[in-house]
DNA sequence: TAAAAAATATGCTAAAAAACATAATTTAAT
DNA sequence: ATTAAATTATGTTTTTTAGCATATTTTTTA
């Protein structure tokens, strides 16, 4: 982790949570706001640790899990803008995931007592921080069912589809921009990396999937939603 | 569902959620909750169905599930003065979940608009609703690792635990408060019906519960804890 | 209260997924 | 560039869980 120094961008550009921020709360943020470089696979936080800060990731991703049964269970990935550890900073309480940095990021982070504050004495951006916390909610609660129920098949075609939806494909329309090992892609999918590298394999020989090392191309995104969505 | 009249108890000292409420909010919000009464197994919401109100449970138990692929997957169960829906108000969209009466049950419901008016106009009640769901949130994060990684056994002795936090025990001290049928059991636990019986009568082998119908005493909570520790 | 329906108990079989093993390939480090 | 380490690929075995069948008990309904 390095403390860099320079310009902050203005957040309420970036992503409209921020939005409802006085004039005033503005400049103070702008003020209070580190930014910190991490490393590749270097970790941001961990699980159990009393929340210091709420982050938001500048540039690079970032992977948020949890440690399971001798498993990982990664919960979300981040890109760019998106914001991360305020659930904990709400709670007041210790962070309930690790976040370890993908790839080298970049992210502004803002200390707990400042982002409570700003939930505290501004109402219009506590409702957004909420809003957000509900959409957040409601996806666990839809993730508990697809990872619970579904297939080894449904889960992977699933993840899959997440990753194209999350972080898009190159300029071929259909190679994921997100060049994920296998083992992540386990980690998201609730299962071995011996199950995601075989089940992948097979995608690809049923045609759905192209597989060049960790270069993956959606091939046939229909028959993946099927696959995702008949478990 | 039937509509009830009569004078509405001070919620405020049913559920510290409503104590951050002005006196005149007060006034307002008591004027505005209607009584609703469920009879058993009857539908209260249903997933995807459009938000109108949120409630809080007077008396009774519900419980709160989605259908996954065939089978339901409990998210959690109520106890008098549990407030539900919630979420889905502030997200200003559907309910995700089903809520069904699990026995004859009295609801006190407030629309969805009187709701959000009160976490827009009162920032305090609106950080505290807030919280509630950031505690929501960690525990449905929590709740994905232990269903998806955890065995059957440490699965269904995990559910029989939180039964026992939830409803505790009659006054013999060990003999869980709510009468759950088994295929509750197995929906809580993300196992069919069939290995919820062979799992429960497995422990019961082993001592670690006495079964007497529906009724289950918990003999050995030490030992269950440390099968839902090691999955 | 009797009959029907639902829930529970238990055994057996089939399917799914994990665990293990080993080779080939790719990536990282020296 | 070469070696070492990590990742990917694929086959086999074992464990776990679901699915099905049937008998018994309990609960509900007429």
């Amino acid at each position: 982790m390095t403390n860099l120094t320079g310009e902050i961008a203005p957040i309420w550009e970036l992503n409209p949570l921020w939005e409802t921020l006085t004039e005033e709360e503005r400049t103070r943020v702008l003020g209070k706001i580190e930014i910190v470089q991490y490393t590749k696979n270097e970790m941001i936080h961990f699980d159990g640790e009393e929340s210091s800060h709420m982050g938001m990731l500048l540039s690079g991703k970032i992977r948020i899990y949890k440690e399971g049964i001798g498993q990982k269970q990664i919960i979300r990935l981040l890109k760019p803008y998106d914001v991360f550890g305020y659930r904990a900073c709400i709670a007041n309480g210790p962070y309930n995931s690790n976040a370890s940095a993908f790839e080298d990021s970049v992210v502004y982070r803002l200390q707990r007592d400042e982002f409570v504050r700003l939930a505290k004495e501004n109402g219009a951006f506590c409702y957004g921080v909420m809003r957000m916390m509900a959409q957040d909610l409601a996806i666990s609660e839809i993730r508990t069912v697809n990872l619970t129920q579904k297939h080894i098949r449904g889960r992977l075609a699933e993840s899959l589809l997440q990753l194209v939806h999350k972080y898009g494909v190159e300029e071929d329309g259909q190679t994921l921009a997100m060049l994920l090992p296998r083992e992540d892609l386990a980690n998201m999918s609730n299962m071995t990396t011996s199950n995601a590298i075989r089940t992948l394999s097979q995608f690809a020989q049923e045609g759905l999937v192209a597989i060049n090392g960790r270069r993956i191309s959606i091939l046939n995104e229909k028959e993946l939603e099927k696959i995702s969505r008949l478990g």
